[in-house]
DNA sequence: AAACACAACAACCGCGAACGC
DNA sequence: CGCGTTCGCGGTTGTTGTGTT
């Protein structure tokens, strides 16, 4: 059985060989990859195109950075799948010299279980509810006792998750978008330059300590902290978010990176404009939904 | 030393968007 | 505009290396 996209011929699949590597290489530091689907024929290779792009994006491209990921880097990733979700793509662009298969795997093998061992849903980056908690109790004991992953990555806490609550709901029995029981006070340390800043707050250089400099910082806030107004309405957290946002931000530093994406996207918009290119809708729809998964909300 | 468990990473698969005809 | 092809992306699976029992 080959792939869809090459099943009259016969193709080779599993892990490349050096030769095959060395192959592709030359095919296309010389000629360039033009049409995937001729490259294998081109380069002499029994592979699938998509195969061969594969290989060339994820391992043999000469720009790519290879290792273990830093801090910085992890902490890049955080904050953009925060935004973006899995977005991997996009993700991986804010990461120069490394691939969307390689933050993925770095998210799915790693900060995945780091963020549950802090009792924070990957998907949402919102606190966990306290029976989803405690279904991940073993592997998040798994993953913070695991050695390797501690020694390769280095090990720290991007926040601290206390246990008390702050009861804000009390006196609003009649309201329908009440969690129960109360969720934790999610407290932030004074983040000063340390792999626990945020890559908003590198890109902007100061030690911002608003609701923006990320959005963990965000939820914590003010979901649970010091906004009851989201248990109003929901929309009050992107007005809450967007006004803090722009009354407090210094004026945007020159891009870290030039992309030549002309797409414009939201990780884009957070680097290169100024409020009025930020991409509310998708933050809109990322926020609410992440709320109404969170929540059980059903509108 | 062997067996097992797990992490890390490479590669595959399927889908949808983009593109050209 | 419809259709076929190609490309890119995200989810998933497979493989390998390493630590533990």
């Amino acid at each position: 059985m080959g792939h869809r996209c090459c099943s009259k011929q016969k193709v080779k699949r599993g892990l490349w060989s050096p030769e095959e590597d060395d192959k592709l290489v030359k095919h296309i530091t010389t000629h360039g990859h033009g049409s995937w689907s001729s490259v294998p024929k081109l380069a002499g290779l029994q592979r699938c195109g998509k195969s061969c792009r594969l290989r060339w994006i994820n391992y043999l491209r000469p720009d790519l950075k290879r290792g273990s990921f830093t801090a910085e880097e992890e902490q890049i990733i955080i904050d953009v799948h925060r935004i973006l979700g899995n977005r991997w793509a996009q993700i991986a662009k804010h990461l120069p010299g490394r691939t969307d298969n390689e933050v993925k795997n770095f998210w799915n093998s790693c900060i995945k279980k780091k963020l549950l061992s802090q009792g924070l849903d990957p998907k949402t980056h919102n606190l966990l509810s306290s029976r989803q908690r405690a279904s991940n109790k073993l592997a998040c004991k798994y993953s913070s006792s695991s050695p390797s992953s501690q020694s390769q990555h280095g090990s720290f806490t991007v926040f601290n998750i206390t246990s008390h609550a702050k009861d804000t709901n009390n006196n609003n029995n009649n309201n329908t978008m009440m969690m129960n029981p109360p969720p934790p006070v999610v407290t932030f340390p004074h983040q000063s330059p340390n792999p626990n800043t945020t890559y908003a707050q590198n890109l902007y250089g100061s030690s911002m300590d608003t609701p923006f400099v990320s959005s963990s910082s965000c939820f914590g806030n003010m979901l649970y902290e010091s906004d009851p107004c989201i248990w109003d309405d929901a929309n009050a957290v992107v007005e809450t978010f967007e006004e803090s946002r722009v009354d407090s931000l210094p004026p945007m530093p020159q891009p870290q990176q030039q992309e030549n994406d002309d797409k414009i996207d939201m990780d884009c918009s957070l680097m290169e404009g100024g409020a009025g290119s930020f991409d509310l809708g998708l933050l809109e729809s990322t926020l609410l939904s992440a709320a109404m998964d969170d929540f059980g909300w059903n509108f």
